[in-house]
DNA sequence: CGCGACGTTGATTTGCCTCAACGATTGTGG
DNA sequence: CCACAATCGTTGAGGCAAATCAACGTCGCG
């Protein structure tokens, strides 16, 4: 990925890097292109990738032993995707990930990414935190699920994700919410009666 | 905390410190004691801790809007707790933490915690991989919740935490599985009818 | 021993799902 | 650029798992 350096100062912002680290981290970073429709990843793959968005629209969904998909995240500009259950335990996929808008991503192997920990400790720093802030997300995230309706869930939605409503299915949505589509078609007529 | 360090070994199982490590971690762990019934952070509090389990049984819990009651988390021996939305973020608890059966336990502060990062980064290390693996554990968690019926989250539960569901109370249970204490009871009444 | 907390059981309600059919929109080849 | 198919979204009827409401056992602590 050579050349444009100025991409490792968008990913990590606050921090300050030599040339000499500036090399290193150029080095694990390897700029994909994908289109929409493809899939990053499949059910049980291997999971050696996280993926740093510099442009697109992604969703990782699970799909259950019913069939039923339950999207998990999406990803824009300046968001990580990955299956991190996976990536985290080093098994097998137990997410899809699919382009939801042309994409372009820097690409780190969990290899790389654990050496560059050790080579540049603030690095480590930088991904603990953000990581502690994914957690804490996710939490809060699933305990509002547990309290509130679909419809207070659907609101809360658009109202945290504007950019994304536009560019993804409402069959995206339903399944981030954890209802069918026929039920988020229902909430939004209702919604609009009033 | 001085004295026995040999829980300096326990807690950070595969880790060896210099003595002069031992003596820094020692000053920023202080052991704590509770009865049951206690509670060691109510809502809104101000979540400056995090606990290391010794020995007893705790909950965390958030209660929502409806006052209704969502286990997050148990805690019995050689695990940590704490509102880990609010520690990682720095905002005021959205959880409720109850000692369940009386437990001695070690806190340490976010403070001595980020301090103890930057003086021994293996620690930092470690606290990454358990977090990770943290974040992994709870997102299968929530995965296997919105696939499963009551009755299979219910039989997960048993199989999972065998010492756990002995300790606690049924509403408890029902609260984490995320179903009200009546239909818990059903589904065992069920059970046992097979 | 007595009282409050906890657990069980029954009757009824409800939010969302499933199944089915039918519009609307999108995108692609001729 | 249109035509037409595939995909996506909407609407309706009916069903179901679990919630709610209410009453009654039962356990365990002071």
């Amino acid at each position: 990925m050579r050349s444009d350096n100025t991409k490792i100062k968008e990913i990590f912002k606050d921090l300050s890097f030599s040339n000499e680290q500036i090399k290193i981290i150029e080095s694990v970073f390897y700029k994909v292109k994908f289109k929409k429709g493809d899939t990053l990843l499949n059910d049980n793959d291997n999971v050696d990738y996280q993926y740093y968005i510099l442009d697109g629209c992604l969703r990782s969904y699970h799909i259950d032993s019913h069939g039923k998909e339950h999207t998990v995240q999406f990803g824009i500009k300046d968001w990580w995707i990955s299956d991190y259950t996976a990536f985290f335990l080093e098994s097998n996929a137990i997410m899809t990930i699919e382009v939801i808008q042309d994409a372009t991503m820097y690409r780190i192997s969990r290899a790389d990414k654990e050496e560059l920990y050790a080579q540049i400790p603030p690095i480590e720093t930088f991904f603990r935190i953000k990581l502690e802030r994914a957690f804490a997300a996710f939490q809060k995230r699933i305990l509002s699920n547990l309290s509130q309706t679909a419809t207070e869930r659907y609101l809360n939605f658009i109202k945290a994700y504007p950019n994304i409503e536009k560019s993804v299915k409402n069959y995206h949505i339903a399944s981030y919410l954890g209802i069918t589509t026929e039920s988020l078609s229902r909430i939004r007529k209702e919604l609009s009666n009033n």
